[in-house]
DNA sequence: AGCCAGGCTCTCG
DNA sequence: CGAGAGCATGGC
């Protein structure tokens, strides 16, 4: 296997463990985003070839530099800039945190967290077909068991390599999932009609409408609407989907249980919040609403 | 044992 | 329209 490496330079602040560990926090043991030794690994399919894709922190989180390292068998000369443009996307690299960081100052809630979490950027999944299996997966059921899924989606129905004696495994294409078939989807402890959701969507990916540029001058209400309309996709996965994939900055998935119940504790003594209430509560955030969901989350899990 | 968990669709009134 | 059932599984 042969390796190259170049280097880059987020936005800063920037920390890549807070942002990797974001990102793998939502899978299992065993999933597509690695982060162990303060290295944050990825095998992820460049132009047909698969490639494991390495990121180390070189600099600080207030001087930040990244080194990436490609691993695969064949090169070609437009895989670099197709990592970059993966690895920025991935780890939002090109996110300036610093109007929402000066707008969060009125607020000490988001204050302390800012401050606890300084340089997390909003990570993003590389495609809006892992987005919307990671949601469909995740639908009503515990983050366990979702976390419990999402691994075997991953270990079973992935690409996977094995380099210096560790297994990285890689997130199913489409076609992968569409191989599997609706009795593959229910071995791995998917509902029936969620194992379905799932084949549309793939088979939707797979003819590429779902390709991230198709999207990218819609605004979110229609993006929301055109989401809406899948099969097994609702108002709480669609703005999942607009969030964690398109990397969207002002969404609020007012719908999300957890989400809720943690403005309902810092914000509101403990007292259950509606969906309506917590949405318009969470305008004061705007335009910045998926930074302060990220932030949220990320003080959430400190006391969870 | 039974209810809830980081929802969604379908049916029925 | 709004309300209610059903879905798969693990944890408590």
């Amino acid at each position: 296997m042969k390796h190259y490496s170049f280097s880059m330079i987020p936005i800063p602040p920037f920390s890549l463990e807070l942002t990797a560990g974001y990102q793998t926090y939502f899978q299992g043991e065993v999933g597509a985003d690695v982060f162990k030794g303060k290295v944050y690994y990825r095998l992820q399919e460049l132009d047909g070839r698969l490639f494991l894709l390495s990121v180390r922190e070189t600099g600080n989180v207030e001087v930040p530099q990244l080194e990436v390292t490609l691993n695969g068998e064949e090169f070609s000369e437009s895989d670099a800039e197709q990592a970059r443009r993966t690895v920025t996307h991935i780890l939002a690299t090109d996110i300036d945190l610093s109007q929402f960081y000066k707008l969060s100052s009125a607020d000490p809630i988001l204050t302390s967290f800012i401050k606890r979490f300084r340089g997390l950027h909003p990570p993003r999944m590389p495609t809006i077909f892992e987005g919307m299996i990671f949601a469909v997966a995740g639908q009503q059921i515990s983050s366990t068991v979702a976390r419990l899924i999402r691994t075997l989606i991953v270990k079973r129905y992935g690409s996977s390599i094995r380099l210096n004696e560790h297994v990285y495994y890689g997130f199913p294409s489409p076609q992968q999932i569409l191989d599997t078939g609706i009795n593959g989807l229910l071995e791995i402890k998917l509902s029936r009609r969620k194992a379905e959701y799932i084949l549309g969507i793939a088979s939707r990916a797979a003819r590429g409408e779902l390709e991230l540029n198709i999207f990218k001058s819609l605004s979110d209400e229609e993006i929301l609407e055109t989401l809406d309309s899948l099969h097994g996709v609702g108002r709480w996965s669609a703005e999942w989907v607009l969030l964690r994939a398109m990397g969207r900055l002002n969404v609020f998935p007012a719908g999300d249980l957890a989400l809720r119940a943690t403005v309902s504790n810092y914000y509101f003594g403990g007292r259950k919040l509606s969906e309506e209430e917590a949405r318009s509560f969470a305008e004061r955030w705007s335009p910045f609403k998926t930074l302060a969901t990220s932030y949220l989350f990320a003080g959430r899990r400190l006391s969870v």
